[in-house]
Parts: C-alpha cells; structure tokens; sequence
DNA sequence: CGTAATTAAATTGTGCACAATTTATTTTTT
DNA sequence: AAAAAATAAATTGTGCACAATTTAATTACG
C-alpha cells in the first residue's frame, strides 16, 4: 500500500494561510515605514497613537487589550512616546499598579499629520474597494476567534 | 464653516485594514510556536524549512525572494538551522558569491514530523472552509501587488 | 584588458514581540 | 487584620525584521 501521493501537500507555502498573513503584514508595515517617520513615529507607536486618538486616555492594559500586546513590548514603545512629547506616563490615582497614558497637546496634534498616512497603501495594494472589504472582515472575524482562544488559555 | 465631521474616520482602528492584518499574522505565529517548538523550529525556521521542502536546494538569495526576507534576516536564521543540523550552507561553486542552501538527511525527516503543525490553527481561527480559501486568495493578491512595487522599488 | 558598476552575503544598529520572571500594589481568604 | 492570591508594569533574555553599510566576487563597459 502506497502512502497518498499529496500527504504533503498542506506543508506547501501556496496551501497555507499562515504565510501570505505573515508576509502580507510585514510588507503593509514596510509600505507604512516612510510616511510614518516624516511624522516620528514607528509602526507600533502609530497603533498606539491611533487607540489613544480614538478613546483617548487609558491605562496600559487596556491599551495592550486593544492591541494584543503585552506590558513587554508596549513598556518601551510608551517611553519612547513620552520622550517624544506625544503621551503622558502616570500612575492611576485609584490604582498605583495601573499607569494611565493620554495624549499631550503634541499627541493631539499630530493626528490632523496621519490623516494622510494609511493612503500610502493606495497603488501597493492591488485589491477592488469590494476585495478590501471582504478582507478585512475575515480578518477581523479571523482576530476574533483568536481573542476568544486568548481569553481561555490566558 | 466647520469640516466634515468624520475626517478622522480613516485612522479609527476597525477602519483600517494594516491593523487585523498586523494583529492576526502574529497571532497565527503565536499559535504555532508550540507545536513548533515541539518539532525544534521556529517560524521563520519553520518556513524556511517549507520552501526547501518544496522546492529543494536553493541559493540565500533565492530564498530570500521566496519568503520576503533579506540577508539581514535570513543570515543568522540559517546559521542556526545549520547548528541544528537541519541545512547545509555551502558557497555555490560556479559563483562564489552565492550561498548555497541544501537539506540535510534530518531535515529531510523532519518533514514527517511537520505534517501536523498546520492543524494548529484548527478551532482558533473561527472560519468556515470557503472564508479561509477566500482570505487566503485575496492576501495572495494582495502581497502579488506589494511584489511588483518591490521590483520597481528594489 | 582593466576599471567601474553590480551583485550576494555578512555585519551593524535600532526596534519590536513575547515568554518568563520580578516588583509593587491591591484584593481575597482565613 | 495578616497571609495568600491576584494583578499591572517593568525587567530580562531570545529571536526576528529591516535599513544601511561593508566585503568579496562577478559582470559590464570603455
């Protein structure tokens, strides 16, 4: 009895999902690199920037919440922001474990100058509006499940 | 006269398209880093190791093109498969310039032992079959897109 | 033919990401 | 109320990712 002929065909890079996910989002951040730092911010900075620009002040859990990232990555990403003048670093008066983070006048600011940042995909992307759409859906509902797994394990 | 009241609706955070893509690549990279780890890789390992599976004996350049990375990256990632024992690195003979990438007889068989790392994403990503088969069609688009800006940009 | 331009890896430096641990504070349990 | 458990940041250590530069080899050009 022969083995199937295919019995390897999901270890190849085209029948993957995890590989066009991964290099697609490393090429979106590549694209968003040059518009990002004329305003002084990285990549990871700007999502920062975006949550706090959208709900405005929160603490650092919550933030890492909104971002799947953890108090490892997102310590220094805030104390760059700080010494860049875009956010504020302090405790929680209620809760001197939380620390709050919220926006300077600069940190407002700057949010009129990334108004033209996310059309740096526009010509990279070679997806309809319609194809963009759905996309991004998939995504979202893909993270969702993942949250849910993430709630459950820790 | 006062201005469109959703100017900033573009750099809302579910109005972005870098951000699910951004958050979901690495979580499917956080999924697999166990069964991974299991096997002795890790991702970027990992999908080195998929591309010569498939494709064989290949130079770091060719690599390189396969999987959006460069020497800065690849470099050290094959140094320690070779430590692993999984490649070989030998300079090619008819361009000294070139780097050489070729399975060893424990790379070959690790192969075996991959099969079921995939399945890691199976009951975490809450998609129906034909989502997963249109998401991955439209990120392949996608990144075909970003390859064609790469070309004219180097 | 010999020099200039090109190319492939390697190196250097910066910035994430994340697991694991530590520290400080708060909450829960006896 | 005191000890134990839980929680939020910070710290530590490893491994990418990528821009920019360097080194060595090859190709193109005058």
């Amino acid at each position: 009895m022969s083995e199937s002929p295919d019995k390897f065909e999901v270890l190849k890079l085209g029948n993957q999902l995890c590989f066009p996910l991964y290099a697609c989002a490393k090429e979106v951040v590549r694209i968003y690199r040059e518009p990002l730092e004329e305003i002084g911010l990285t990549y990871t900075q700007y999502i920062v920037m975006m949550v706090l620009w959208e709900f405005g002040t929160m603490t650092e859990k919550e933030l890492g919440g909104k971002l799947y990232l953890d108090s490892g990555t997102l310590t220094p990403v805030l104390k760059k922001l700080e010494k860049s003048g875009f956010v504020k670093r302090q405790r929680s008066e209620k809760d001197e474990r939380s620390l709050s983070i919220s926006l300077t006048n600069d940190g407002i600011n700057l949010k009129e100058k990334a108004l033209n940042v996310p059309q740096a995909l526009d010509g990279c992307i070679h997806l309809s509006y319609d194809e963009m759409l759905t996309l991004r859906a998939l995504l979202n509902k893909a993270l969702e499940g993942t949250k849910k797994r993430r709630e459950r394990n820790g």
